[in-house]
DNA sequence: CCATCATTCAATTGTTTACTTGAATAATGC
DNA sequence: GCATTATTCAAGTAAACAATTGAATGATGG
């Protein structure tokens, strides 16, 4: 092998090991999800992932150097956003693998949510086609402004803060299927807990719109479908 | 936000992380490229990928407790292999970040290729097409074992190394497009090299078996075609 | 049973990294 | 112009990490 080729590969695979950096750290991981449901600022980020804000913007920064989120400034605030589509593309690659293939991943869904969602069947693909064949009533239960950067078409938005008081809208006798950010995302099952002490039939879809959209479905945006 | 679901959170992007870490580091991402080529010893991936054997070994055993690779023993040796499809497709997925993201991935390919292939223009998609339209006569210049592991549909093997030896077997008239393990190896523009000096119409395809499959087309595998 | 060979282990080095704390910067409204 | 607020910077600490070295393990063939 030659001495320049060695070069150019040692070169090559450190430019790509700056991007496996930036997704090395737990943190950093949650981050780039957040972000994945649409843009936020940096307090929003920080309050939300648990994390100081000064170590917040650190991360951030981190994941703006290996190209991976942007940032701009609006004013007092500094919005970021991921750089692009392919981000969300990684994140949902690197999840996927996780759960495939590290068997702590299931040993900690038992742990945590054993009284909760946990018993539940995980019906997993066939909720998805339900899903999408329109079968049943969708809900979607994070903050207004996830649900217009993205959300599953012919969803219906009521955010968790405000379901008890808008719960009215939604149909007593359809099934529902509830879905917030994903599989890590805990507002769904506290939607179906809420829903099934007033009667109505609700399940959780663990899946959210990254793993809609790593499905090659499409998304909707926008517009806000009354329910 | 409930403590308890901070937890889990913590506990799940933790796994996650470990995913990320074991491609955090450029020799480990080296040694999942070249495993992604085809299963190999220790010895023949410490070499490859110029590194100490205690260092690969410590690297490969790194990948194992991500559950990226395992390893099976065959007698004196250890013979490592990628766990899963997914694997080479978190590499793909890394390695396309990197390449489409990162401005300094196209410096470094001109800084040490510049007077080699460089210069050439890179056609990429359109090359993979007539490739695979079967415009062209295709040429894997890999080691055999890794066109056995698998290689484009209707490729000629013929390993750089006895490219000189058995170039009668390629045809003078039609034109040739070599390929070899993916944009960081040089075996083909190599190839190419000694090809064009003997008169053939020769070419390098950057892409490897990887970029094809993450396009979702279908790979060959076993039978070594006659030229 | 002994020598050989591939691989792993263990201990050590120098670097990098995550997080904390407190101060600095920069845009906004009074 | 001054106080307020969001974000970034800078310095420090403890932990994690990559690479080196030399010894240990464990399978193979004489």
């Amino acid at each position: 092998m030659s001495n320049s080729s060695r070069k150019f590969k040692d070169a090559a695979y450190e430019q790509v090991a700056r991007i496996g950096k930036a997704v090395s750290a737990p943190k950093r991981l949650e981050l780039l999800d957040l972000l994945c449901q649409g843009p936020r600022t940096v307090e929003a980020l920080a309050q939300q992932a648990a994390l100081s804000v000064a170590n917040a913007s650190q991360h951030l920064q981190i994941l703006r150097a290996a190209r991976l989120v942007e940032a701009e400034k609006k004013g007092l605030y500094v919005e970021y956003r991921v750089a692009d589509e392919q981000v969300c593309g990684l994140f949902t690659s690197l999840r996927s693998l996780a759960e495939a293939r590290l068997t702590e991943m299931a040993q900690i869904t038992r742990t945590y949510l054993t009284e909760r969602a946990a018993m539940e069947p995980v019906e997993g693909d066939d909720l998805m086609r339900r899903v999408r064949a329109g079968e049943v009533t969708v809900l979607d239960v994070r903050p207004v402004e996830e649900y217009r950067a993205g959300h599953i078409p012919g969803a219906v938005s009521i955010p968790l803060a405000e379901l008890k008081k808008r719960i009215a809208e939604l149909p007593k006798r359809r099934a529902i299927v509830a879905y917030c950010r994903g599989p890590y995302c805990v507002m769904a099952i506290d939607a179906v807990e809420v829903l099934r002490k007033r009667g109505f039939r609700a399940q959780r879809m663990e899946q959210g719109v990254l793993d809609w959209r790593a499905r090659g479905w499409r998304l909707e945006k926008g517009t806000e479908a009354a329910p």
